[in-house]
Parts: structure tokens; C-alpha cells; sequence
DNA sequence: CAATCTAGAGAACGATCGTTCTCGCTGTCA
DNA sequence: TGACAGCGAGAACGATCGTTCTCTAGATTG
């Protein structure tokens, strides 16, 4: 192994060490010097690799990005009907929220934490949900929806992801399903 | 005006300016100097009246408890068909998602930020929740609806308050009553 | 082998912050 | 009047944390 693929491998430890700790105990309450100790480098290369925490802060929120992107595409493409695709969104949920580790949406935490401190945060965290509308949108519309469908079933995987975080419990999937469900129905799709 | 009442307004004002700053920034983002400034108190007073900063983040959210469910029973007492004070509640949530301080809901803000690092804050949050989730089922128990419509109207109202705040939209509201009427009238009330 | 470069371990630095302490003033009561 | 309690202003303290620096040992290269 060159050069090259150490970097990189060494980069992901520390992305993937700061992800888990970032979103087990908040980001702020994550100090570097944690993250050298789970990645198991030095502090020279945790700082030569992000020359701030900041920048650790929006590549552990990329990752995020992939992991639900990769996670929802994959649920959705396993399904064939249209109308039923939609649907597998709020099976991922569910699956998500079953998770030992499970403490809301990653995103939304870093949000309320830091957004109005780090507009850098805020722009990637409304990136990343303006992604998930347009998919939802686009989900809809393969399915022949209405317009005004999308950002429906979006707002209730939203709030599933806050209720289910909060109030501790994997059933605000099912309840998502079930309305989504009926919303679809009511569109008469 | 007497003791009592000096102590009292004081106290009061001590959680007015920390509410301000702390749903304006979020909690770690602003000292105790900060809160003394805003209220206009002593460092001394401050911590007379609140013997540690987790004590002030508690009280906070118990302002903010009361205004918001004030807030809410207000709008759905106004209204008297049973069927459309469930949909007051979303009338609330966009006259709440117009003002120019929007920020999001002060409970998920505080609970994505201190959640997993602080059991008094995550308690808080959870009662709040829980306690409107109650009150949402007592609306649609009082309307005929079916128990089911309970979780999947408060599951509508907590996605329109994240995606109100990370939009940065007031739309949210709008897609979340629409939401909700078609639910509504999907359970035949 | 000698000179040089790299990187790890962790000490150190400077800023911030929660909390406490000191000082001096003001009003009170004997 | 004089002793004293209360309180505001803000300095001070100790801990934490982001970031940088020092020291050292091992690798590398000529």
C-alpha cells in the first residue's frame, strides 16, 4: 500500500471516529483530543488532515450524507412499483431507528447545536435536506403524484426522525408509514 | 412593590434574556456574562437566583413550555368544530414560523445539542413532547377520530417546525395542515 | 556513517467559560 | 454615629478546549 491509500485510510479513521462520537455526545461536547484517541493517530495528523475542527465538522456531515443517501437509494431501488417505493423511505426509518445507537437525525442535532454559530454548517445541513426533498419529488413523480405530495411525505420523515429520537420509541415510523400511506391513497395514485 | 415581587420580576427577566440568547445561538454558545449582560443583573444576583447554569436551562425551557402550549390551546380554543381545531394547531405553527427570530423548536435545538451529555435537559424535552402528544390525541379523541390519527398529526407538526427552521421557509406549515386534512378526513371525521 | 527529514507523544499556550471571591458602597438598625 | 448586612462590579480561579510547539526516535538518503 502506496502512500496515497494510507492518507486516505487515515482520513476515514478519523472521519469515522469523529462521526461516532459527534453523534453519540453532541459535537461540541467532543473535545480533538477525543477524536485523536478513537482514531488512534497523533494530533500532528488529525491537523494535518483537518487544519480545524470545523472542517472535521463538515466532512463527518458528508459522510452522513452518503451513508443516508446510499441507506434510502437502497431500500427505494430494492422496490419495483412506484407508489410502493415511496413507501420503503419510512422502512428505512424504521430499520434506522431500531439501531442501538439511534439519537436522532445527525443533521438536525447539528443544527440546532451550531447553525446559528457556523453558517458553513447551516448551508450543508439545508443541502443536505434540499437533496432529500428533491428525491422525494422525484419519487412522487415517478409515481404520478401530485406536487404537493412531496414535501408532505418529507415533513412526516422529518418528524419521525425528531419523535423517534426524543421520545425514545421505533414506533413513529410505523405512524409515518401509516400516513404516508393514507396521504398516497388520498392523492389517488 | 415589595421584596417578593423584585425577586420575582428579576427572575423572570434573568429567563427572558437567557431564552432570547440561547434559542438566538444556541445554549453553549452563550456564557453566563452574556445572560447577565441581557438581563441587566449582577453575576452575583444571576447566581442567586439560578445556583448553576443548568438550572437556568431548565427554567428556560420551562418558559418555554408554557408559552408555547398557551400559544397552542389559544388558537385551538377559537375555533369550535372539534374536527377543525385539529387543524388550528398547524394555523399556530405558521403564524409561529413567520416571525423573524424563527429558529426552529427550542426542544429539539436542546436536545440535539445537550440530549445525549445532560439527563435533566433530555427529561424536559421528553415531557414537552409528551405532553403535547397528549394533548393532540385528547383533540382527536374529543373530534371521533381514531387513536391512530393522534401520533401521525403530531408527527406532521414536529416536521413542518425542523423543516420550517432549516428551509428556512414558512411553506412547511402550509404542506403540513394540507397534510393533516387529508389525514383527517382519510379517518372519516 | 552522517545529515536530514518525518512523525508521534504530549507539553504548552491562549482563549473561553462556569463559578467564586474581593472590594467598596449603600442602606439599616441599635 | 457606628457596626453590619446586602449587593453590584468585576477581578480571579480552575477547568476545558482548539491549536501549536518541543523533543525525541526512527526512517531515509547520499
Amino acid at each position: 500500500m502506496n502512500a496515497k491509500t494510507t492518507e486516505e485510510g487515515r482520513r476515514q479513521k478519523i472521519v469515522d471516529a469523529a462521526d461516532e462520537l459527534f453523534y453519540a455526545r453532541g459535537i461540541g461536547q467532543v473535545g480533538m483530543d477525543a477524536v485523536r484517541d478513537a482514531a488512534g493517530v497523533s494530533l500532528r495528523a488529525l491537523y494535518n488532515e483537518f487544519p480545524a475542527k470545523d472542517e472535521l465538522i463538515i466532512a463527518v456531515l458528508g459522510k452522513r450524507h452518503r451513508m443516508w443517501t446510499e441507506g434510502v437509494t437502497a431500500k427505494v431501488d430494492a422496490i419495483r412499483e412506484p407508489r410502493a417505493k415511496l413507501l420503503a423511505v419510512y422502512d428505512y426509518l424504521a430499520e434506522w431507528f431500531d439501531e442501538s445507537d439511534f439519537r436522532g437525525c445527525g443533521f438536525i442535532n447539528a443544527f440546532g447545536e451550531l447553525g446559528a454559530a457556523n453558517p458553513r454548517v447551516a448551508e450543508t445541513v439545508r443541502d443536505h435536506k434540499a437533496d432529500f426533498q428533491r428525491y422525494v419529488d422525484s419519487l412522487v413523480q415517478a409515481a404520478g403524484g401530485p406536487a404537493s405530495l412531496g414535501p408532505q411525505l418529507a415533513i412526516l420523515a422529518e418528524g419521525a426522525q425528531t419523535t423517534a429520537a426524543i421520545a425514545g420509541t421505533t414506533d413513529a415510523a410505523r405512524h409515518a408509514r401509516a400516513a404516508a400511506e393514507a396521504l398516497i391513497a388520498a392523492a389517488g395514485i
